[in-house]
DNA sequence: ATGATGATCCATCAATTGATGGAATAATTT
DNA sequence: AAATTATTCCATCAATTGATGGATCATCAT
């Protein structure tokens, strides 16, 4: 049997989708606990008794918003690997860089998503999680620092979490950075990208010789 | 006449200042929204009316919060300049990520609470912060990489931003990380450490030459 | 048509939470 | 000691919020 989150994403236009559709959006606004049932449902323009209908409990739902999102997330990391396979390791970091960068800005609910896991230590004890430490491994082999997945060094780890982080922070915080940057949205990400090829190539490709 | 943070500053063992402690704690653990004014008398183990008698509503016993966290990095930046000044750009950086690693790993709400600044977008309007841009202006300063807060590029200021926010990041998501790396606390220390120098050293010294 | 199932909304509940009034108690002043 | 002021707690309010029951309306197979 198709889960509620396969259903919904069978007819995009179904109440389902919709209401998933606007979750996304607001989870990834304002966390778990600051986002309201009543405030999806006025979104999507229903009853919040709708909502509880589609998709039970609050839990529930903001669960197959992150599924949606994990499913998203390891998508555009395969086309990263495909795109950036057999290219110097240079390339392949501003290949990867600028992907995930466009990727990350045109969907910043992502990125929010993310950074609320990491840090979210909720009342109500709801710790549920993208699967980051899976995608952090994909990288790595994408980015050919590691064989396969099981065989990824610490050092590797940490260093990809590093540079992940960095482009989350700097999507998630554009509001916050870009007065401090008195930069236009473009500019801001042309910085962005630009600040993190700066400081990564020189740190991955010095090792390399 | 003095405000309420000085008046808890005067005197450490007064309520006032129990109480700012114990807020500090807290709200730097579970953000604006998800912290209840009555945890943080339960924490004090006071009545929630006696907290509101000292500090009036919860938003100003939070910018109080602020105000301090606020001070003490400024406090701490001071003291890296001094101990940095004079040495080369390598150690500058290296004395630098020392020191604030230490200071943030042993005070992690001053971490968290920067970075609830940063992505908090609460359903009261709530957007009180620290002032970062401030702070990351003197650390150009301290670092040298310009003559005086006034002149402070804007590509300076995006990899200062930068590394300044894979610090926090690596502090306040330490209980998601950790395990991810499977680390004990001090290696996971070393690491952080350690990964931030990999990444950062290469890159600005690269450009001096 | 008719009955059954699906979908939507209104009304409402119980728990939580920020905030306050007022009584009771402690400290200080006169 | 008496009066005044400062501090603390109990009881309570109003608003918000997650969640549900039941009525209503639509859809669809028979």
């Amino acid at each position: 049997m198709p889960s509620r989150l396969e259903k919904a994403r069978q007819d995009p236009n179904s109440m389902k989708a919709r209401i998933l559709a606007s979750a996304r959006k607001i989870f990834g606004e304002y966390g778990y606990n600051d986002t309201t049932t009543r405030r999806i449902a006025k979104d999507v323009g229903i009853d919040i008794s709708t909502l509880y209908y589609h998709w039970g409990e609050k839990q529930d739902l903001y669960e197959a918003v992150l599924q949606d999102v994990s499913d998203e997330i390891q998508c555009r990391l395969n086309e990263v690997e495909t795109r950036a396979s057999g290219k110097s390791l240079k390339d392949r970091l501003e290949i990867a860089i600028d992907l995930m960068c466009d990727y990350l800005f045109s969907h910043p609910e992502v990125s929010n998503l993310i950074l609320f896991g990491y840090f979210s230590k909720t009342r109500h004890g709801v710790t549920m999680d993208i699967k980051i430490p899976e995608h952090i491994s994909n990288i790595a082999v994408a980015m050919e620092l590691a064989a396969d997945k099981k065989t990824v060094s610490i050092e590797s780890k940490a260093r990809i979490l590093a540079v992940w982080n960095t482009v989350l922070n700097f999507i998630s915080g554009e509001n916050f950075f870009r007065p401090m940057l008195k930069a236009s949205r473009e500019n801001y990400i042309k910085v962005v990208k630009e600040t993190l090829k700066f400081i990564l190539v020189p740190a991955f490709t010095l090792e390399e010789k």
